[in-house]
DNA sequence: CCTTATTGACTACAAACGTAGTTGTTGACT
DNA sequence: AGTCAACAACTACGTTTGTAGTCAATAAGG
């Protein structure tokens, strides 16, 4: 499992979970304007999502309306997971240096940074 | 500039990061325990990382000595931004919430990036 | 009914990637 | 001097990715 998803597909997939079922062309039509896609290159996209199994269709008349299998959640968490194991040897702490200090961080971001991490304390 | 750095080409780089300069057999055998390639294999990623421009050699009698142009914050800061911009919209801080929740952050982790925080508030 | 637009199925094709093998040269050892 | 090992240069080849095109069936509209 696990199928990785490629940059073309991701932004096939950030489509389908802001809103799902669609059909293809309506994907196609939400992704105008962001990409400049064919309706045949969605098309493509979303047979390969298909054979990853990270999205399934349903028949709808002589169309499919798609919707996504993973959740978007899950795979922020596993491309977050990625990211940290690959350069900060699996360690959040050293993430949260770097992009402390290489974002410029408002006030008000270190604010609400502060408030979340108080509420995780036990 | 800017040239994308494959996933096996980043293995090498590790490499050349922790130190340099290095021949291609010395790239090779610091792999080896990681990745299970061959010497072949390693000088090929190696010709393609110069081809991208980002790292460069000097000879040395009859063989080369590998160096990196960039360096690993560079690369670090500029795939942590990719991340960002892709699955958080920009915001370092929906990234910070995200790893909270989901990373188990021991008490000392969150007192040690409080800190840091702390360090940054003008 | 016949034409046209829509849609899924199949095919295409170049670039990038992962993973090497082959060739030619040369330094070293016998 | 002859053989071998090390090294750079070049070639190879299947897969994934980005980006479509073509074809056949069918629904819709005149």
């Amino acid at each position: 499992m696990a199928e990785r998803i490629s940059d073309a597909e991701h932004a096939v997939m950030e489509v389908l979970w802001r809103r799902a079922p669609l059909t293809a062309t309506e994907v196609s039509n939400a992704l105008s304007g962001d990409r400049d896609w064919s309706l045949q290159t969605v098309k493509t996209l979303l047979g390969r999502l298909l054979g990853k199994n990270v999205i399934a269709h349903e028949e709808d008349g002589r169309r499919y309306l798609y919707r996504p299998l993973v959740a978007r959640e899950e795979y922020v968490a596993g491309e977050s997971q990625r990211l940290v194991d690959r350069l900060f040897g699996g360690k959040v702490t050293p993430l949260v240096a770097h992009l402390a200090e290489t974002q410029q961080l408002s006030d008000k971001d270190i604010a609400e940074i502060e408030a979340l991490l108080k509420a995780l304390k036990s």
